[in-house]
DNA sequence: TCATAAAAAACGAACATTCATTCGTTTTAG
DNA sequence: CTAAAACGAATGAATGTTCGTTTTTTATGA
């Protein structure tokens, strides 16, 4: 007879996951400690370990949360608008948004992962299905055509991971990096070329960042 | 009446730096213990104490010296070659020629630095000699026109740093990652519309990876 | 040139601390 | 009442650093 129900249970474990979370964005997950959970949780040691067979675990279970979030923010990739506003929402989404301690404990799961099997396969797995999604989406842009040249798109898909990567990756390093900029700038490249082929050719030095 | 010349200590001090690199690639700097150092240099513990004030320091000046050899690459930017070649050249220097294992330490220290101020102060003195000398060669191709019209340079200078920091997390994270591609692609962005402006509209599938 | 002294450098066992994890006990839910 | 859950002090392993001792190097002077 098991004292706790399954969603008891569930509550405890995700309670535990929460407060772990939030010691790990303040510190770094290397330098937190159990007590450090324990005490954020309001937990015994030897509770923790009811639902996690370690620290090891404890942060996997993370990283696992924290993937299936993004890939959920690629699911909404196609629901609404055009191709590019779609990208621009997706990128909003994935790395304008979130704050500079979760741009930090990202950067420190992928670092770790680089070691950690587990943590590889967790990454891995989410970073595929994503590309999916991402092909998906730049299909359906070449079927239905905005008038976006096949070469310029084939392009950024290919750079476009790259370039989500690169933005986190900035984004944690340069405290004066202007996210903002950067991916308005670059969603140009999509934009004027599809209105105009030949916009890059005019005098058109500041016109672009007076639409900001 | 020191024992040993400053020479001499430079080396030692090298020769344990040297050490240090080793165990880091093969394991990470948080894994790697003194004692892996100490074998893998053959000196005693007392003996890199000598030379080190502590784990943090020798990895500060590993950093160091990895971050001296990066605004190095940079630095041969503007020798030889036109404008895109002379990217071309730089981006295989800093990424496409490190070793898997290199980049994973990059990442390592990059994480690192988020929560470690003399890290951090490292990593961003170089960052902004980088960003210089990058600005100094995009100044170059203006007062030298190659073609390449203005809105684009704008764009791309802005969007560099960010591909740079994107392939570097790619390439850590994603073992069928295939850098040369992506470069390979990246620069026809520039090549293309700076032959001809509407080269982008040509039905020219497959002509691009067919030179490579 | 060689012996010698002095101090720097190197040694490496021991230290002290930190921490993840355990386990005997107590509490609590069903 | 029973067994799961929680407690939390204790454990034990890991590890960065120290320090008393030994070795090595160089400067000196005979």
């Amino acid at each position: 007879m098991p004292k706790l129900s399954k969603d008891q249970q569930q509550q405890r474990q995700n309670a535990i996951l929460a407060a772990a979370e939030r010691c790990f964005l303040r510190r770094g997950f290397h330098t937190t400690t159990m007590q450090d959970i324990c005490k954020e949780a309001n937990v015994s040691a030897g509770a923790i370990y009811v639902y996690f067979r370690s620290k090891e675990a404890l942060i996997a279970g993370l990283a696992a949360l924290e993937q299936d979030q993004l890939l959920q923010r690629f699911s909404h990739l196609g629901e609404s608008g055009d191709f590019v506003s779609g990208l621009e929402a997706m990128i909003g989404s994935c790395i304008s948004e979130q704050t500079p301690e979760k741009t930090s404990f990202l950067l420190e799961i992928v670092a770790e992962s680089t070691r950690n099997p587990e943590l590889r396969n967790i990454i891995q797995r989410v970073d595929e299905a994503i590309k999916a999604k991402m092909v998906s989406h730049f299909e359906r842009a070449r079927r239905k055509p905005e008038a976006i040249p096949e070469p310029l798109l084939r392009r950024f898909e290919l750079l476009l991971p790259v370039i989500m990567d690169g933005l986190m990756l900035r984004k944690a390093l340069d405290p004066n990096f202007d996210q903002q900029s950067v991916v308005h700038e670059m969603l140009q490249f999509l934009r004027t070329q599809s209105d105009t082929t030949t916009a890059q050719n005019m005098p058109s030095t500041g016109s672009i960042l007076a639409e900001a």
